[in-house]
Formats: C-alpha cells, sequence, structure tokens
DNA sequence: AATGAATGAGTTTTCATTCAT
DNA sequence: TATGAATGAAAACTCATTCAT
C-alpha cells in the first residue's frame, strides 16, 4: 500500500531526514509521556514538535511505527545500560544489585521515555491484537533467573523459584520507578536504598 | 451544560436508576476488559450492554465519569474484601500475609474487573492531563506502612523504612498479578507462594 | 468492527431510516453520474443531499455498500422492466426487439441512474481488488444467447455463433445509450430504429 | 501560476524535455492500466518510471494535463493505424472491415494503453465537471458514416441511417474490445469474426 | 534538470454528545 | 425513561503541488 512517497524504506537516510526523525520521536515520547497513549494523536504529536501533521506521515510509515520505535529506542538504550552495569560485576549478589541499580538510575534519569514506554507497552497492539512486546520481557525474566540460579548453586543465595523470583525482582523494580514516576515527591534515592535492601533480606543464603 | 430532564446531579436516584447504572458500569468493565482502554467506545460499551448508546448519556455525565466509575468500584471491593481478611489476623506478620493474599486471590477472582482497572488507571486523564487515581494509592501504601511498623515496634520485623517497604510490597503484588493477567499459562499460586515467602524473608526480625 | 452505532445491520428499518437512505442513495446516484466515480465524495454526496457526511456514515455501512447500491438499485430495476418487456413476447425475433427496446427506453428514462451505474460498474473494486459486477453482465449474455439460439433451431435466424454475437448486441445497445448519455443532442428515437434495423438485419435467417 | 523556471510552456523542448516527457507518460499509462484511474497518484507513476515525484510536476502542468495526454496519444497512435488500415483498401465494404479489423488489431496489440485511455475518458473531467473527449469521437463517427454513404450510394450497401449506424459500428467494436480486455478468456480472434459476419449482414445490400 | 522535503487540502471513518419524540 | 437520528469534531492517512537547493 505504500507508494514511493517519501524516505520511508529507503536505504540510507540523509542527515536532515536523521534528525527530522529524532526531532518527531523526541516529540512523540513527550506526547505519550504528558497524555497517555490513549491521548496520543499525530496531531499532537506534530504540534508538539512544531511541524505540520504531514510531515509525520512522510518520514514514517504510520502511527504504529512511530509508537513502537518509541518504545523500542528506550529499552534498548536502557538494556545497553543494564548489561554493561551487570556486566561489571562478578558475583551473583553484585549482578542482582547492578540489575536493580542500572534499572533505576536509567528510569529515572529519562523520566519521559519511561512513562511513554510504559504506556505503549500496555497499550500498543500489532494489527493482528497480539502485543508485540511480550517477548522480550520474557527473555529479561529468564536472564535474571539466570543470575538467580547460579548464586543458588553458589550458596549465595538461600532456596526459592528462580523464575517466580525473578519476575518479583522485575516487577517491584518498575513499580518503584512507577511509583516516582506518578509522584516526583517520591524520594528515589532512599526508595532504592529501600528495595536493594529488601531484596537481599528476601534471597539471601540462611546461613548468615 | 446538562439539562433538566437527566437524573445526572439529582439526589437521590431511584431503583431503576441505580439498576440501570449498575448495568452500564459492568459493561463498561467487561468491553474496557476485552478491547483497551483506547478501543472502548460509549457504542460497544452499549452494544454490550444491550442498549442504545444514549442511554449511558442520559445515566451518566459522560464517558469519563463512567470510566473513574469502573476504575472506583474495583478499587473499592478489593479494598473491602482487604480490610475484612487483614482484619481477621492479629500479628503484623498475618496481616503482612493476609495482604497480599486477599489481594491476589480477589484479583484473580476479578480478571475482568482487574483489566479493566489497570487500563483505566493508567490510562485515563482529567482535561488538563493529569491521572486522577494518585491519592487512592497514597492511602493505600500508608495503611500497610502502618501495619510494618507495629511489626517492626513489636520485633516480627527487622528496621527499613516502612513506607518504602510498604510500597515496595504493594507493587510487586500488582506486578505479579499482571504477569498473570497478561499471560494465563503463568502459574499463580505457586507464584502467590514465592511473593509471600520472598516479602517474609525480606522483612522478618533478623533474630529468629 | 462494525460496533451498534447506528441501524446499519437492523433487521427492520424505521420509515425515516428508509426514507434517508432513499434520498442518499439518490444523492450518490447523482454525484457520480455528475463528478464520475473517481471524483466522488462522501463530502460531495452530502452536499448534494443537504446533509452532514456523518448522517452516510450512520446509516450505511461505508462508502462501498453506497457505491454497490447505487449500482445495483439501478440494474434491479432495468431487470426487472427488460424481463417484462421480454416475456411479454413470443417469437426470438420479437424477444429480440423487446430486449434492445426495453433497455434503451429504461435507460433513456433514467439518464442519471444509467451514467451512475455504468461509472461504479466500470470502477468499483471490491477490497481484494476484483470487481463485483462481473457475474451479472456474464448472466446477461447468457441469457440473450439462449434466445439467440431458440431462433436459430426455429429457423428465424441464421447461423452465427450465440455467444459471441450477443456479447455484440448487449455491447451495441450499451454504445448507442453511452453516446446519447454523452451527448443529449444524439437522437435516441431515430438511433433505436437503427439498432433494431442493424440487429434484425444482421441475424435473421437468409431465406426469408 | 507558474514559475519561469520549468520547461512547461516553452515553445520548442529540448530532446532531453521529450525524452522524459515520453517515459513519464508510458509509466502513467501502465500505472493508469494497473490500477485504474482512481488508484492512479503522481508517486505511483513516479515509482512505476523509477524517478522523483517532482520530475512529473516539472515536466508537466499537472496530473491532468498528463491524464489527458496519455488518452490522445493512444487515440492518435491508433487513429493513424486505422487510417493507413482503411486506406489501403477501396471499396466500401473492404473498408468497414479494415475499419473493424485496424482497431480490434491494435487494441488487441497494445492492451494496456487501451485500458489506460478507457479509463481516462470515463474519468476524467474538466475542473467544470464535463468530460473533454466527447469531440475525437464525434470525428470518428463522421468519418464512418462518409464510408457507408458511398458504399450506399455504390449499391454495396443496403439504406439505413450512416450516422446512427456508424455509431452502432464504433460502439460494437468498442465494447467487443471491453469484454476481451476485461476477461482474457474471451476468444478474441473468433469475437472478430463474428463481429465483421454480424456487421456485413447488417448492412449489405439486400439484392446479392 | 532534478529532487528531497514540506505542506495544506482532502480522503474515509469513528465517536461522544445532543435532542426531539 | 428511553432512543433513533443527527452532527461536528477529530482521527489516521493520501496526495498534488510548491520550493529551496
Amino acid at each position: 500500500m505504500q507508494t514511493e512517497n517519501g524516505p520511508v524504506g529507503r536505504k540510507r537516510a540523509s542527515f536532515i531526514e536523521r534528525a527530522r526523525r529524532e526531532q518527531v520521536v523526541e516529540a512523540a515520547t513527550e506526547t505519550v509521556a504528558r497524555f497517555g497513549y490513549a491521548h496520543t494523536s499525530l496531531a499532537r504529536i506534530a504540534e508538539q514538535a512544531g511541524i505540520s501533521k504531514s510531515v509525520i506521515s512522510y518520514h514514517f510509515e504510520g502511527k504504529d511505527e512511530l509508537m513502537v520505535l518509541v518504545a523500542e529506542r528506550f529499552i534498548e538504550a536502557a538494556t545497553e545500560r543494564l548489561t554493561a552495569g551487570v556486566g561489571a560485576q562478578t558475583t551473583a549478589s553484585g549482578q542482582v544489585s547492578a540489575w536493580i541499580s542500572s534499572q533505576v538510575e536509567y528510569y529515572a534519569a529519562h523520566r519521559t521515555g519511561f512513562l511513554a514506554m510504559s504506556d505503549i507497552i500496555v497499550n500498543h497492539r500489532s494489527p493482528d491484537g497480539s502485543s508485540p512486546f511480550g517477548g522480550p520481557l520474557e527473555e529479561e525474566v529468564e536472564e535474571l533467573a539466570g543470575i538467580l540460579r547460579r548464586g543458588q548453586r553458589e550458596g549465595a543465595f538461600r532456596e526459592f523459584d528462580p523464575r517466580s523470583t525473578a519476575n518479583i525482582i522485575l516487577r517491584s523494580t518498575d513499580g518503584l520507578i512507577s511509583s516516582w514516576v506518578m509522584d516526583e515527591s517520591v524520594d528515589l534515592t532512599s526508595g532504592l536504598a529501600s528495595l536493594l535492601d529488601f531484596v537481599h533480606h528476601a534471597i539471601r543464603g540462611d546461613d548468615r
């Protein structure tokens, strides 16, 4: 259905092209963060970016591509940061701490992006009705579960179901950010400390 | 804005009036759960209820009021159940368990309502762009924090920041339900066991 | 995808409903006749009818349904007239004359409808890309071919390929109307006489 | 409306200019034939030609000019061929056969062009809503009528109204092609034979 | 001579809301 | 009380055209 209108699909993008896409992604992020996925229209994004609606259609295949892009960009960047943080640690315990801290710190530093991403993940559906963000989350759980298993083998962590527990840890981390994101008066620093403390007490080996 | 005909705003509602509102709230809940907030229209709700669209406008101020009501009803019912469950326990530790279990069990038994509520909380905005569901959650945190404080005073729980920790517990409980709600293959029973185990290890006094 | 908006799909239509649909079909017919299929928009139809665009969406499933309806209505009425005219004749020769005359007379009396119908038949595509009007035409050819065959058996007509010839007769009848429809200065009465004369000379048995 | 830069309106076109126009006309023909007038956009034409949209605007006054040109080109070429074919015959009867055959053969050999031309003739309107293709057809009728008149004077053809009959012959020829063009399973060779047979029986002098 | 970029008008469709009955 | 009908605003998207380079 896509005719050769614009740059969509071309191999190499010009400088202007990349700059515009960046600008639009940025504006979309802010719009979703501010008004929520359901109230985000191309018109609002265009207004936020100070451009006309059709510029968006010119540079992107459609609203869907744009929304997915906003979420993916953020997830990629966060994952990169996470991998770096976790990789710098050697012990299972250190890696769990690094995981949580990296996540919280990155999200805290990119509040708008986090808001937009969560909203999109919850709401966005592919045309067939399925959510395109199920897979990545599942992988995350599995990876953290791997770290937990290693900690159990090494005796650093007590016995528990690694997958359930990984899920709980990830969810509570997300939850902490969410509570701060919705209400900035929440003290994130002390919240992070509490969370680390909480998690480590929950999983550490009994034979301290 | 409102004509003098409708029942909206009248002090005392008739029986029929209340029954209709109930029916519409029910239909709205199912519609949001099934199609998501963004794809819920008054037409779909009316279809679900087997009534005409204008009935909704007649009985409710507008779509916004209805959406807020759907979420509030669910929260109220869950809270009631929670209060009962927690009240049946005497020890702080028992109350924490009861809190988590009641929540999980109630949500699990009312998947549709939970789905609708979460979707509405995440997406619904007042005309000015702000989310109207900050307050209630805050109260919940404070109440659970109170239980934790008592547990600390009584020596059942170790030292930690009660508010942060209450927040974490609530968020991880919500997170567990969410993961089940989005993917019913998740084993909620073992998930609940893991969560209880996790939380109690996290907060119990060190001197067992 | 159709939610319970309006009366679309309901079993029994109200009087107003039927009147409005009639009015819209009428306006659509005139718009297509005047501006052509490609330049017919719902906005133009609405303007022609003196109603707002959304009235059309309320009473019809979409532009497609409306266009198909315009064509079908006309074809049905013309076919009815044709059947009556042809049925009143007993000889094959008389039936051929009746066929051509009925067609020409009906089309001549409903110029706008004819224009709209032809335009729609040529241009309209089902969502899958196919034309929904291939079948009916094919049937017409087959039916006229049947009459021709009978005439041949009875010795009224000479030998020729019935299907090809039926096709030619139908096409030239359509062609005659088209030439009048595009330029009203064409004398349709003498054109019809010529056509009847032409066709009968072309197909009559050699042994007169 | 036109800036002083472009070549549009210049008296003498360069070689490149002519080549480009030719290329675009070619691409436009294929696009209209493939997708239909209503779904032909400059973007699609440009894609088909492997050039950018703005090239078209640069070389042509607008979409309208281009569409008209596509139809005119085809009509001119067909007319040239027709004139040659008819001119090679001396008898009126031979010229009628030649007319029909040339037309059918040319159209059959240039299906794409024929499709595009018919689509454009039917659909294209001047801004005021009128169709700009009435004239040329009128001339054709007159010319064929001339041949028929000569045949009548020479006794080869019987008495009939020459203009009406010319119109009928032209319309049935077009109709035959149309039926083949829309459904290639139609046997054009036998269709042509039938048509020639049909026409000659219709117009020949009674005194054979 | 060519084009990437931009735009505004226009496309169909959806929808919350109003209103006469 | 209820609703069929109507509507205007807004949605996503398309497209012919313009323009600076």
